[in-house]
DNA sequence: TCTTCGTTTGAAAGCGCTTTCATCCAGAGT
DNA sequence: ACTCTGGATGAAAGCGCTTTCAAACGAAGA
């Protein structure tokens, strides 16, 4: 860290007041007379003064920084909420202090603490799953948190509802007339976006009284790599699927370039839909219907309820966003019984 | 930031020492007798005691946070590096913090001026153009600062040779015997990374005694979206290009989706290269002939070699990663002449 | 005219840690 | 036996800012 040149008190002396007015100036100019506090910025702007963060953050208990804990970066949806978010908190004069975990519990873990140790006014994550020691730190140390895509209830959060989401995407293929409908998810194990997702494919076939048999469900990677097997999986077995859902985009695109690769036509021998409405889901061949995530706005949304609930401001401490139903090429009526 | 309940002092006063060595088992630890040590060690464990980092930032001067100014987190390459780049810090005791400017160097200014201001002790950019504004506080700041993709010679950098990215992918088509080449590339105006591979581009038709008519090369978003664009404008020309060179890979894959919506096969009809090498570019249908960046190990290059810079460790202070041509199945022999 | 109040400013005490500098002591050297 | 050396520890002075608390002042009310 440079050591400023310029201090406060230097400002001080320049303008002819105390430190304490200075200081005023930058955090609360309502206190100033309009002359003094025009001298002092006068001053500072002369002198090129900018305050020091670390004594700032010392003397007030503030670091007017926010860390948020993500899967990963790797992955559009993750990186466009954590811009989304940088963007919002900028606005605000909060700066992001990022780490990432790779859907490892531990590593997720350490990533709270240290930026728990680092220093932050608040703390954003992804999903409400993690073990008891992170929890513990997380409640111990009082901090706000704001949990995003997954939460209990009651917990500030910003939240989209993965289930309804399995469900739409579901019920628009058996509304098709596809009975056998494969679907591939993301693992489950460390990944309650994924699981409610999941839940929500498997309400769907119940409400039509269908089933869904084991072969039928695979997890892979959240790739679309992780799509490719996934779909090779299943269209090589006894009994294919005529529709898969995936899990997220990703799976889905995957889905699709596997089964165009056999020499499948989409949607004419397989119906494919997504989650998540990634940018490219709307220009890959053919377009793909998915479920609409607003996953910007949980950014955007998520740092909002920080700031709020750093400045104290009333409001609705959480918040669920809508999932819609994009249709577009990629899936069509079920091919005639053989 | 929640003010830590335990402090030094308290820790120092259950271990029988003073204050100063409970500073120096952190942070110094080789300073002190193994028996202290490991007296100091166990009160901090038994009193659950975390150092308060705006205190030991103020006094130390250091922060153990890097910066890092990207033009956008919503693009893998970026975001793939940062990835790389935070796992890397973290690894050695440091910090990210993160902001994105979205390609206007106004908004990278302000960026760097944020991040000096929050008191960083390190500064990772990408690219070297900006704003004289910026160029200056940064040079008066005096922070060690690594550039990342592009540089001026001499600058701490992990760079790429984006030209011969460029002329790669081109003498590749080249050889395939393409004679007509559009290229389409990114907006060039505050990017020197896309600058850099068109002018890749021109030297390898150059180099074989081939023109680039102004109508086929265009500038695109580098996006999915853009590549479909600019690859339905070259496409409409009179004379359509027999390949295309992506100036990143989005861009080539929507080339291809385009061409293909459009009926044409790809690569009898075109054939498509693109640059940077995607997760996904081995797994679109055709999969995509590229020039491999290694997006991720910029990150973590960058990373340590600003490490080795915090910590007056000698080394190289400008290193070069090398780019290779992936042939897959996008590019093929140009068509016989009609 | 005298009190009361609100507004604007200053004095000074920290915030929790790091870091000289000084001290102490044990063993090496003579 | 006596100085010298180096390693281990402590005392204390900040790091640059915020924030009570108190003072000073002019205006308003009695």
């Amino acid at each position: 860290m440079a050591r400023n040149r310029i201090r406060l008190s230097e400002v001080a002396r320049e303008a002819g007041v105390s430190p304490a007015t200075v200081s005023r100036a930058i955090s609360q100019p309502d206190l100033l007379s309009p002359e003094t506090l025009a001298r002092v910025r006068r001053a500072a702007d002369h002198l090129g003064y900018r305050p020091d963060a670390a004594a700032r953050a010392l003397a007030s208990g503030r670091s007017m920084t926010i860390g948020a804990v993500m899967p990963t970066l790797d992955n559009a949806i993750f990186s466009k909420a954590l811009q989304a978010m940088q963007a919002q908190l900028a606005e605000d004069g909060y700066q992001l202090l990022v780490a990432s975990h790779d859907y490892s519990k531990a590593a997720e873990a350490e990533c709270i603490r240290t930026l728990l140790a680092r220093g932050i006014d608040g703390l954003i994550l992804v999903g409400a799953e993690r073990i008891a020691e992170a929890a513990q730190l997380l409640t111990q140390s009082g901090l706000p948190v704001v949990m995003t895509w997954c939460a209990p209830d009651g917990a500030p959060s910003v939240l989209v509802d993965n289930e309804h989401a399995g469900l739409l995407a579901t019920r628009h293929l058996i509304g098709l007339g596809h009975r056998r409908i494969g679907v591939i998810t993301g693992a489950t194990r460390f990944n309650d976006r994924q699981r409610g997702r999941y839940r929500g494919v498997r309400l769907a076939l119940e409400e039509a009284g269908l089933t869904l048999p084991p072969a039928l469900a695979c997890e892979q990677a959240t790739t679309l790599a992780g799509g490719r097997m996934g779909c090779a999986q299943l269209l090589d077995l006894a009994e294919p699927p005529t529709a898969i859902v995936g899990g997220i985009d990703l799976i889905a695109i995957g889905c699709m370039v596997e089964a165009q690769a056999r020499g499948l036509a989409i949607p004419a021998d397989l119906s494919v839909a997504g989650i998540d409405d990634l940018d490219m889901s709307a220009h890959v061949s053919p377009s793909l219907t998915t479920v609409h995530v607003p996953t910007a706005r949980i950014g955007t949304e998520a740092a909002r309820m920080m700031v709020a609930t750093l400045r104290d401001e009333p409001g609705p401490t959480t918040l669920t966003l809508p999932v819609d139903l994009i249709v577009r090429r990629s899936t069509g009526p079920a091919p005639a019984r053989g």
